[in-house]
DNA sequence: TACTGGTGCGCG
DNA sequence: AAAGCGCGCACCAGTA
């Protein structure tokens, strides 16, 4: 592999025992073509990165990096051909589309995804699939060829600058999840394990519910007047409830927190901790936190939007209560950072909207509606602004969406014409190019009934009712379809910059667990719009330099010079607690 | 026994 | 009991 450099693509496949390279020129033009044997690719990889640092082509990032992490190596750029062809695929920015859209193996979900799927134990392991069954190619030859389509539908676009920025951010991120998941969060199970005696109650040795449960459940059967009242169950709870005169319609918190009942304060204190034991209890401790480390499934652009899903574990829903839990190892801490309001930053910015802009600039953006004079209080600004984003019509988020419009016209005009849009049956693109499905067979189906002139009232309120659904989806998808850019672009630039920052010597401090590439600030969690490096001491203020450096690079990235900035809410502790 | 749909909670 | 987007997950009930 002697003519690799920084130019490089270097095309990764795999063979029936081992590995194939093959080194690409900047334009695509194949040089050389090594094999390696299963014991000898790692370490190939590995000396080519360190002397040119290309960028690695493969089908599926998440199945080669597992094993280059395991042996401590990490690269620094690679081009996901999985998620590429998800996003050329859609994206209405791709005008002659090389082939792409046709049906083929490389819409199968990630290898990670089908062995999960399996239920096989060992989650990055190869999946053996038979030539029959549909699962993601792994030839060389295959990855060559769809990395060629993937060049050509780029080429020919319009708008490739956009398309290969989004691409490249997507494929960075697929290589932050995997690191994410070998470094994972670093989390006290003791701590949790407190946590959950306190609220709970002593965990029963033989199984059934812990003390503080056992005793709420209890007190509302002895309310419902029915010892063996059923609380687990909805309908049954319902007609419990019922019977004693609390007569809601759900068995929601929110409508049993307007009953006044002497059932109702321990009811919602019931469900509260039950809650809590099933979602973060006992059970979800043993499964995820091994050796000081919660180690969720991230799934890149397992969301319509492009956000990332999670698969396992829960790990973007980090309740707001064990925080705490989280913990920095001795000597080192944990950089809390957040975008405030990144959405709305995101619209003022696509929308070029000077106004929101302003209102945005240098402080808290609700604040800055407020001083437009547009509405009267901060949480006036913030229902209005969601309002706008997510379409709502009714209500007091509804009602003050119209002001809005009038002071932000352009903000407004992109988020209304991207619901119109929807609601008529098309696809809208966010700013560098992602693509929303096209409306189902069965959507489009309803709506070409209704127009029929023997459609019943029914058959058109239905349609109307679903042409609103997808308005609302359209119009939110180009909202959070940029911001999720964004975030990428954030996250793929703060990842290089902790790469830059020392490692630290001392072993005391070294993490308990992990790669040894870990002994350096890194990335600790992602969650759309937030992260956590976890850092030794050290380097904390210096990485919380490069997380601030990062939003501007992101910024920039996305959008150019422009005058608004995306500030943080930036934190250095020893807990990832919310203050 | 395995699935699907509904409900409810909590995260952004 | 959401109003108003996107998720994951647990649990129950009904069905195959």
């Amino acid at each position: 592999m002697d003519r690799a450099d920084a130019a490089s693509w270097i095309v990764l496949g795999r063979t029936g025992d081992g590995v194939t390279a093959a080194v690409l020129d900047a334009t695509g033009v194949e040089l050389e073509r090594a094999s390696f044997e299963e014991s000898a690719w790692i370490d190939e990889v590995a000396r080519i990165e360190t002397g040119h640092a290309p960028r690695w082509v493969w089908n599926d990032a998440p199945a080669w990096c597992a094993p280059l992490l395991d042996a401590g190596v990490r690269i620094a750029r690679c081009h996901d051909l999985r998620l590429a062809h998800a996003i050329l695929r859609d994206s209405a920015l791709v005008v002659d589309d090389a082939g792409l859209r046709a049906a083929s193996a490389w819409d199968a979900p990630s290898l990670a995804e089908q062995a999960a799927g399996a239920g096989a134990p060992a989650l990055f392991e190869w999946v053996e699939t038979d030539d029959s069954a549909a699962g993601l190619p792994t030839t060389i030859d295959d990855a060559i060829a769809e990395f060629s389509r993937q060049r050509a539908a780029l080429a020919a676009s319009a708008e490739s600058g956009r398309l290969r920025l989004l691409v490249a951010a997507e494929s960075a991120g697929a290589l932050v999840a995997a690191e994410l998941r070998a470094a994972g969060l670093p989390w006290d199970a003791q701590a949790h394990d407190r946590i959950l005696t306190e609220i709970l109650g002593e965990r029963p040795v033989g199984g059934g519910p812990p003390a503080r449960v056992e005793q709420l459940a209890a007190r509302v059967r002895a309310e419902l007047g029915d010892p063996a009242a059923s609380l687990d169950s909805q309908p049954k709870l319902l007609r419990a409830l019922h019977r004693v005169g609390v007569l809601v319609e759900s068995t929601s918190k929110w409508e049993l927190a307007e009953q006044r009942h002497p059932v109702i304060e321990p009811l919602l204190r019931y469900k509260q901790l039950v809650r809590l034991q099933s979602a973060n209890g006992w059970t979800w401790l043993a499964e995820w936190v091994r050796d000081g480390r919660f180690r969720p499934v991230y799934v890149p652009g397992g969301v319509v939007t492009g956000r990332w899903a999670s698969s396992g574990g829960g790990a973007l829903q980090l309740p707001r209560s064990l925080r705490d839990v989280v913990r920095a190892d001795p000597g080192w801490r944990l950089v809390v950072a957040d975008v405030a309001q990144l959405e709305p930053r995101v619209l003022a910015a696509m929308s070029r909207d000077t106004g929101l802009a302003d209102a945005a600039r240098g402080r808290d953006l609700y604040e800055g509606i407020v001083s437009t004079g547009a509405v009267g209080t901060r949480a006036e600004a913030k229902i209005a602004m969601l309002g706008a984003m997510y379409g709502a019509t009714t209500g007091d988020s509804g009602r003050l969406v119209p002001r809005l419009r009038k002071t932000f016209p352009r903000a407004m005009a992109l988020v209304d014409d991207a619901a119109r849009i929807g609601e008529d049956g098309g696809v809208v693109t966010t700013w560098l190019g992602r693509t929303s499905p096209p409306p189902s067979a069965e959507w489009t189906a309803v709506q070409s009934r209704a127009t029929e002139s023997s459609a019943s009232v029914v058959e058109e309120n239905r349609a109307r009712r679903w042409a609103r659904d997808r308005g609302r989806f359209t119009r939110n998808f180009v909202v959070q379809g940029t911001a999720a850019e964004w975030a990428l672009a954030w996250l793929a630039d703060l990842r290089m910059r902790l790469n830059a920052l020392p490692p630290v010597e001392a072993p005391d401090a070294a993490p308990r667990s992990g790669p040894v590439f870990l002994a350096r600030p890194h990335l600790a969690l992602f969650l759309h719009d937030e992260v956590i490096i976890h850092t030794p001491a050290v380097h904390a203020e210096a990485a919380a330099a490069a997380a601030r450096e990062a939003a501007d690079a992101a910024t920039r990235l996305l959008f150019g010079e422009i005058p608004l900035d995306f500030p943080l809410d930036l934190r250095i502790a020893a807990s990832a607690a919310k203050s």
